[in-house]
DNA sequence: CGTAGCTTTGATGTAGGTCAAGAAATGTGG
DNA sequence: CCACATTTCTTGACCTACATCAAAGCTACG
């Protein structure tokens, strides 16, 4: 069933894709392949990578300093798209790795292509897609630069569980997280010790409990109210201005 | 004289343009609007904005928190495309302001679009634009994460210098900078009170003097050695992968 | 059941923030 | 071209959020 794929189920929130589109989409899902926690998808610098589309699973991507420091810039989840620009340049210039073991779909650049050809409005959705993806990573900049540690990482962890529920792999209580601190520090621009006495607060505060992969929030509205989230950039405001594309 | 455009002169430098590419992009630039320093010319919520191209002139795009302050997330200058991301959703998700006086041409999402149908290879040349521009917000995501503040200043004056040479608005020796160091904090996630020590300390290594709306550089050399500045973010080493588009 | 990676906590250090106030620029109207 | 106002720049004194270092206690899994 496409319907099922973590991917489909984000798109479908978006604009509803019909059965041929879901055949399409089903048709990039062939190539299969698994990766360990912890092995590279992409390494910087790598040439002719492919994109991926995530099933199962955490990913990490970043970018890593001269003196061996990591900056995070996006978690991934399934449903999401890997790689997509390193299908557009010869090199990439950040690396990929499976935080957890994780399946993955495979997907060559021509397939891609072409299934965006044969359904124009499954481009835009993916557009849709990385748009978004994008919009992401222009918050977290916004957060590492004029949010305290303690918002941030509030904010994180709210988002994470924004698009967790998207797939239907988080409730309202909470969902399953398989971050380490030292993870969570590096996607905050924080030290691992900071971050451990942010979520000491958090917990202490009855906002939020992490522990043992797993996230809990003890009281929602109050934790947002805390710490100033808005969700307004993960939402879009619905469905694209107008359903032709690029092509 | 379209290939006088900084924006056919930065494309140029990654795929070389046919006469009737030129044509076409000379097209886009028939509404021509200007604005006054200080101004608008989208933002956060903002319905149904639409795209410009700056044809001179310096912008800032930036997102405001409720507690007054801002993070600037990127600096526009001549040849770059603004809001093409607006194009594609209903509202914007952040604001654009004119640093100077500028002019730009605005571009209505139909024009667009149909430029791109006609000519595909405008389409993948603006998309490879797009895609650097997303790499530089990741950049400085590194940056505001993970380098010091004495470093980060750096790299921001050196990849404005860089993007401005692909224009020809910068030498070797610098360039003109209308940016206020109020601007260089809210960009760079620092108070101004430090930028200004941060300056001042970059003027007495003799590496490169800020002053009177102009970026001097005194050993560019020593200077990236010492910052570990690399560029190959914005180089994204040569053409693309394919000349194909999505269409 | 041992050892390697996580988490937790305390003690101490420091980069960069905030406050305050004067000096240069820059702009504006006359 | 000058006088005044406004924005920018500059510097000093002091403060705080977060880093670093160090050392236990956990967990987990080979």
């Amino acid at each position: 069933m496409a319907q099922d794929s973590p991917l489909a189920r984000k798109l479908s929130a978006f604009i509803r894709l019909s059965e041929p589109e879901l055949t399409v989409l089903t048709g990039l899902h062939r190539r299969r392949r698994s990766f360990r926690a912890g092995g590279d998808l992409v390494h910087q610098g790598q040439a002719d990578s492919s994109a991926y589309i995530l099933a199962s699973g955490w990913v990490a991507s970043y970018k890593l300093l001269p003196d061996g420091t990591r900056q995070i810039v996006d978690f991934h989840i399934p449903g999401d798209f890997l790689g997509l620009r390193s299908i557009l340049f010869r090199t990439a210039d950040h690396n990929i790795e499976a935080v957890t073991n994780i399946e993955v779909s495979e997907v060559q650049a021509n397939d891609l292509l072409s299934a965006f050809s044969t359904s124009p409005r499954l481009a835009t959705a993916v557009l849709w897609a990385a748009s978004r993806d994008e919009a992401m990573v222009v918050e977290h900049l916004v957060g590492i630069g004029r949010r305290s540690a303690f918002e941030r990482t509030a904010h994180l962890l709210l988002e994470l569980g924004a698009r967790l529920k998207l797939v239907g792999l988080a409730s309202t209580a909470g969902y399953a997280c398989p971050l380490s601190q030292y993870m969570l520090a590096d996607a905050l621009g924080l030290s691992a010790v900071h971050i451990n006495r942010v979520l000491r607060e958090l917990r202490e505060e009855g906002l939020l409990t992490f522990q043992r992969g797993r996230v809990i929030f003890g009281d929602f509205d109050r934790l947002v109210a805390r710490v100033g989230y808005d969700k307004a950039y993960l939402d879009h405001d619905g469905p694209l201005l107008r359903e032709t594309t690029l092509a």
